[in-house]
DNA sequence: CTGTATCCTCTCGGATACTG
DNA sequence: CAGTATCCGAGAGGATACAG
């Protein structure tokens, strides 16, 4: 496993293409709401996640599939039925996430008090 | 240190404050230009990231101020001078970053080959 | 049930010029 | 040197209506 060397600006692009599969309004909660392997269909994201419009549903899921994130099945059925789960890799991003959430829940040093800019000035 | 437990939207909810934060086309750049404790000024700023303009700095390095991650130092001469580095807060970034851009170097399991979307149909 | 197609708004980021 | 002010275009996201 050679470990991969970055400059300051490689390392930036890698984590902003992480970044970048995870920004979009919903694409957090549909993938809280898919990870640990549950499996669900898009009327059940639709009623999970009651303020999302169709289209921003769909057009997440499909951006999360197209990034290999998440799993489409479709089931050609009359009436269609049409599943979303989690990749191996989808699923590898829960620690990943979790390192983030630790890393927010700790906060900054100086929560409170300072509503304005936190400047020190040396006199 | 008790254990916080999350809802599958509260847990969204702490990850995207997270990734508010590092949101912004240049923040990831001026975050890795400032790990490892360095501290640089305005200028040297400007110069290390030349496509930036000062507008954008600026702003970006104000409002991770504001979040607490940037530490802006002002030095009372003539010329001015400011300089920037991270609070130990925002150190303690790397290590999080670190994991996301782990995971997106493994890359999705099928990267080749899948030009529109991959999904499974069911027969 | 599972999507497409339009339209519309609002924010982000870039270009440029000016100031203490 | 280290900002501030103004204008502008592109794209993300929402509302709504329609289709296989």
């Amino acid at each position: 496993m050679a470990a991969k060397t970055y400059t300051r600006f490689t390392a930036a692009e890698g984590v902003e293409n992480a970044l970048k599969m995870l920004e979009g309004r919903w694409k957090l909660i549909i993938l809280f709401h898919l990870f640990g392997g549950r499996v669900m269909r898009f009327s059940e994201l639709e009623r999970a996640i009651p303020e999302v419009s169709q289209k921003m549903l769909i057009q997440q899921l499909r951006q999360m599939e197209t990034d290999g994130i998440v799993c489409r099945t479709v089931y050609p059925e009359v009436p269609p039925k049409v599943e979303y789960g989690l990749t191996e890799w989808g699923q590898a991003l829960c620690p990943a996430l979790d390192a983030l959430l630790t890393w927010a829940e700790e906060g900054p040093a100086i929560p409170a008090g300072a509503p304005d800019h936190s400047s020190r000035s040396i006199t």
